[in-house]
DNA sequence: CGCGCGATTGAGTAATTTCAAATCTAGTGG
DNA sequence: CCACTAGATTTGAAATTACTCAATCGCGCG
């Protein structure tokens, strides 16, 4: 049984054991190298992430061909193409690993059932909904008001643990400047 | 009893009769004048908003002086400081009414009430949630990889309405660029 | 009529991008 | 252990984009 699994959901829902091992059975464990995909761009987005280690990012390719991320994912975040997911269509982003990663997925339809027969699973995910939608706004209003330096030094106290891991070619792509400018900001 | 309110809720879940009432009960029917405080800035996040007609904006004063906008809504949209609900502290957001309104607001009290005896209203909290966040989602990829152009284009095109009862400064705020600019791309 | 608000226009400035080239670094195979 | 290579980072210079500040214009409402 999944010690890891359920120390996440307690933070926000308290489940019995019998609980637990029902929504446990839900979930199904997978491994990620470096460079390989969890979610590929055009494809159907049968499932969602929740990361126990490693390091993963959702990008989306521009039509001049630039990479644009939407978000970093390490131990304790979901991640997935949640666009797709929730409207069941094929992905517009592509989901890749940046360090070898161990998760959890949960199908759209285990994730669906879950909801319907435990009530505690859906609040749990209406909370993360919630919080989930409360990092976007932030981040819309640090993109729309803050300056790329500003930005970059939120991101480093924010994420402390990221930038060892992920190239500042990445972080840049992440807070919408190129990677020359982010390079002179120091 | 308010037609408008069952069917905003009737796109996702079904009630009986006696379920919607008991949903009702927990709302508050509001009317509010142009420009008049929906949320102040600095103070309690008690109740979020449905709005059924008028327009409203949500927005922050940044610490050079400049008024950025987050949302804009109107009939059918939700809107808040849903940071701040959500966290139960105050507001860094203000609300206010563009164009005089009618509005339905929920406490957050009630709304936990709702959630925790209703499992369908728990269920449509989270699905409106979800729908939020990737909208979120679609906003941040378009202020990293569109041009103020493209960004107005797309936004007459995705709200047509808004356009008319908006003035374009607003609108330039909500897009990430000043007046003058907005002004200048036509 | 006059005021306030919104929209536009001009000119100079600041920030960021693009393209190109050089440098640095970590991992790989010989 | 060294040489090689791919990926990552840095630097330079020119071009672009958007911003700020200031002035003007237009219009509807009281």
């Amino acid at each position: 049984m999944s010690h890891f699994l359920k120390i996440h959901i307690q933070e926000i829902v308290s489940l019995s054991e019998d609980e637990f091992e029902t929504v446990q059975a839900l979930f199904i464990k997978k491994k990620f190298r470096k460079r390989q995909f969890l979610v590929q761009e055009n494809q159907p987005v049968n499932e969602i992430f929740l990361i126990e280690k490693g390091f993963v990012k959702s990008s989306i390719i521009d039509s001049s061909g630039k990479e644009h991320i939407l978000q970093f994912a390490s131990s304790n975040w979901w991640i997935s193409d949640f666009a797709g997911f929730f409207k069941q269509e094929n992905s517009s982003l592509a989901i890749d690993c940046i360090e070898e990663a161990e998760v959890y997925s949960i199908s759209f339809e285990n994730m669906n059932l879950l909801c319907s027969q435990m009530p505690k699973m859906e609040h749990f995910f209406r909370i993360k909904s919630n919080f989930g939608y409360v990092a976007l706004q932030q981040r819309i209003l640090s993109l729309m008001s803050k300056t790329a330096r500003e930005r970059y030094e939120d991101f480093v106290k924010q994420y402390p643990g990221f930038t060892e891991h992920i190239p500042k070619q990445l972080i840049a792509s992440y807070l919408g400047v190129s990677r020359e400018t982010l390079s002179r900001l120091y």
